[in-house]
DNA sequence: TTGAAAGCGCTAACAA
DNA sequence: TTGTTAGCGCTTTCAA
């Protein structure tokens, strides 16, 4: 290991707009509007502005600007603290997306790490006004943090919905998309079937519940006879339902989610049992791990990275006064692979 | 989709120092310095600002008092915008750790997506001043935003490792691990080895790979007699390398990381191949899909949250002044696995 | 121990 | 079209 030690020095000889406006005798307000494009500027002193700065590699603080303006420049990313693993690609693409979107408004991303039940970091965030708008990542039920927003008053948008009124709310069409998936599967001649599904008290899954109940119904099966887990997304349970299903002669089992369906891949690896020979296999979400496997799982595709964008979109849309729906949804695909042949 | 529009009213009626002050009937240096704890105040004052503002529900504005100590309360967490899906949760951990760390010293993180040949967006915030300093995820062998970082006079500090003498530097002892494992399998019997790497211009690789010759060479195998690929890290160059792997005799291949030993178990898997009966596996880097194999995969383990944790620490101490070390390398388990038993 | 006043770097009325 | 002036909300000399 290296000892060397490094003690930072620190300097701060950055030009402001007093200097800029000086070293070409007019006024900061001049600068200023130059620079903005507020205001009547002459094309010349314009011209003249931009080229010393773009010389000389003038930035305005954004944080003298921001306290005149009252604005941060920064928008605030909340993400759920205890995502598990299969979680992360969502979130990190959704974030991929809002970045991009900032980025083209000169915006900032802060993320928010915030946990089912303590949102310090995100009250801080807000209260301290470190952020001009949230764009929250995930909705649960019983949203402590839509409400805490709510009241704050600050712009906001959450991706998945919200049963809040107030909340601008951005999602993929999950309901149609599972009710579409549901129908295709039993079109295909699947006629008992079943839905493992992850924790109830997130709204996603509650819609892609109710997706799936409208695509049996729609297909004139029995609603009551088929057989919907919830709140089963751990290998226990997951290992405990898949034997119950397997002795009760099940075709076809449906998962809420990827990590419940690996799961279940696992569970019949390990009971060497044959996919689709022996029972099928399909997916409310899908990801690289369902994409590559032996058969590849029929699930439903979604684009993670566009919900941030829109998201982000629609924040920016709210903040600067514009009109912008209450709920957007974004559209999917059925992706029919070998698990269900 | 709900066709009701929301238009954003905006408010500010937030109580700033002045009305803490008249309140109190003191001046607004006496609440500061009763805040900031900085300049003597008698007890009582401070107990009675402290309760008011607690009551009343006051947040100093980070804003203007980072104007004054041309400070943002940010600190920025660089992420290579082009990670594959296997790097996302590497980098989604250790920013845990840097959020975690920064909240301590009331900072926030500000995520800035860096392509390798694009780093505008990393400029952009620290010309504008949008943070104190920056925390850089991934190294490179030669590495514009280091070079950028060093020049442009912010604090910094990279994870991995880093040819520039000035950097901080945080790291996995790769060399030391890679040693470890190599040793350990020649030494349970394992004769004819091959390693198979990724992106040879990313440090860690060539560490890795530095960290491979070295346990070979320690037990006294004859290092030019042992294959070894680089920037083999995508399906075609695997495919045909395990084949003429698998031709050649070799005992056992080692994986530079998780995707790599994921595309050769795919590879083995459709050959029908069984591990460790036919051939024997080993990976430089752990993952949940690695452990979860069956048969689980031997491997190094590190831990990603602790690598950021920890350099932002070094972050910090740095701007606070401290003298820090140059570069510390943190532990590893050699995890042994029945792929190579 | 406290306060008055200046000023951080910028923008935005209001004048000219 | 341009400039003057007054702040944004805080901290920090300097003086009391």
């Amino acid at each position: 290991m290296d000892e060397r030690v490094i003690r930072n020095i620190g300097s701060s000889d950055r030009i402001k707009i007093g200097d800029v406006a000086e070293a070409l005798g007019v006024s900061k307000t001049t600068v200023s509007r130059a620079i903005s494009g507020k205001g009547r500027v002459s094309k010349d002193t314009r011209a003249k502005v931009l080229a010393y700065i773009e010389k000389h590699g003038y930035h305005p603080s954004p944080i003298a600007k921001g306290l005149v303006q009252s604005k941060t420049y920064n928008i605030g990313w909340v993400m759920p603290g205890d995502s598990t693993i299969t979680d992360l690609p969502f979130f990190q693409r959704c974030m991929m997306g809002v970045i991009e979107v900032a980025a083209l408004e000169n915006y900032d991303v802060l993320v928010l790490m915030v946990f089912d039940h303590d949102m310090s970091s995100l009250e801080r965030a807000v209260m301290n006004q470190k952020v001009d708008g949230i764009v929250l990542g995930r909705t649960l039920i019983d949203d402590e943090r839509v409400e805490f927003l709510k009241d704050s008053g600050i712009p906001y948008v959450v991706i998945g919905s919200s049963p809040n009124e107030d909340a601008i709310q951005i999602d993929n069409d999950h309901i149609s998309a599972c009710k579409e998936l549901t129908s295709v599967l039993i079109m295909k001649g699947i006629k008992k079937l079943a839905l493992i599904g992850g924790d109830s008290n997130h709204v996603v899954n509650q819609t892609r519940k109710k997706g799936f109940e409208l695509g049996v119904e729609e297909q004139g099966l029995d609603l009551s006879q088929i057989k919907i887990y919830m709140d089963s997304d751990n290998e226990t349970a997951v290992e405990h339902i898949v034997d119950e299903l397997i002795q009760d002669g099940t075709e076809c089992i449906v998962c809420m989610d990827d990590k419940i369906c690996f799961q279940v891949l696992e569970k019949l690896r390990r009971d060497n049992i044959l996919i689709p020979d022996q029972i099928k296999i399909a997916s409310f979400y899908n990801s690289d791990i369902l994409s590559s496997n032996q058969p590849a799982i029929t699930s439903l595709q979604y684009d993670p990275k566009e919900l941030g964008s829109v998201a982000c979109r629609a924040l920016f849309d709210f903040m600067e006064g514009k009109e912008v729906l209450r709920k957007k949804l974004l559209s999917y695909e059925v992706i029919l692979k070998g698990s269900t042949k």
